[in-house]
DNA sequence: TGTAAAATCACCCGAAAGTATGAGGGTAAA
DNA sequence: TTTACCCTCATACTTTCGGGTGATTTTACA
């Protein structure tokens, strides 16, 4: 709901307030004059008027009132699947690998041969047998799966 | 907060409310004999009644009105390291692994080589390198990197 | 410009991995 | 009981891997 909306609702309230305020006075004078006034006493009257105007107070209060609003934080848990993988290369450079070393590493990971390495990366195979071999050194393993399964472990490899 | 405080401040605020409009009263009675009422018209008094106990009607709605709660359900994402591993037994009938297969394929996973495999298993070199090839065989692969990249993906292993 | 680290390549050799084939024993279902 | 599958083991052979050593070229940095 809009501001201006709101603000002509509290107007409205007001205004229907002081109408029946000047209703409400007509008419007590009114009846002042016509019927059993004259025999009442002022303090029923004021009884009498002190109780509506209470109500009228009260019906005006809870128009006006804005709603006390608390807020309830509820905590969904939301299972986010984590395969983002972010490399650790703090581990990395403890480690000293190099960003070659780290690609034939990932390479192999993918299952491929020496060879296939080689070619994919244009070298010869030597270089990838230099390669995997300091690898292996640097990261304290014997073979290639070994290799694999500890650099996945440090997050050097998703 | 507790029903019963709720309840007891609500009734303290209904004495205080009677209390007030006898008071008030009793004021206005002793206004009017002591010094300026006699003068006053009798609406002066309704008014000024009227506006007191709107007031008061204002002051007590305000009291006694529950505080109205609009609860806001706020989603806090959790992260959940997603790590529970379930084995896939569809794809491991639908390829016709067998359990020693599988087991096979684990400790390579782990990064052991044939020998240590057959050691920790209690059988033959032999055996297991039966055993890898079939594996391989029924993974389509052709070397165990291979073997446990793929078994990884198909949930065959963690 | 000199130097250290990285990247490249080569050769050798033994170990490990992988392929192919066959065979014997066990179990469970047809 | 036969068939099929699994597990086991063996032999023979090929390929790949990994370790060791050494060398040349690039690259980065002081």
């Amino acid at each position: 709901m809009s501001m201006s909306l709101n603000y002509f609702s509290k107007f409205r309230s007001v205004f229907i307030y002081g109408v029946s305020l000047a209703a409400l006075l007509f008419l007590l004078k009114w009846l002042e004059w016509r019927f059993i006034i004259v025999n009442y006493t002022f303090e029923i009257y004021a009884g009498f008027i002190a109780v509506i105007f209470t109500g009228l107070g009260i019906w005006l209060a809870l128009k006006l009132s804005k709603p006390k609003t608390t807020i309830v934080t509820v905590e969904k848990e939301t299972v986010i699947t984590n395969d983002e993988f972010v490399l650790n290369e703090n581990v990395l450079d403890e480690m000293g690998i190099s960003k070659r070393e780290l690609e034939v590493l990932q390479l192999i990971a993918q299952g491929l041969s020496n060879q296939q390495i080689a070619e994919q990366l244009f070298v010869s195979l030597n270089t990838i047998k230099t390669h995997s071999s300091k690898v292996f050194e640097k990261l304290e393993v014997q073979r290639r799966t070994q290799a694999v399964e500890k650099a996945k472990r440090l997050s050097l490899i998703p």
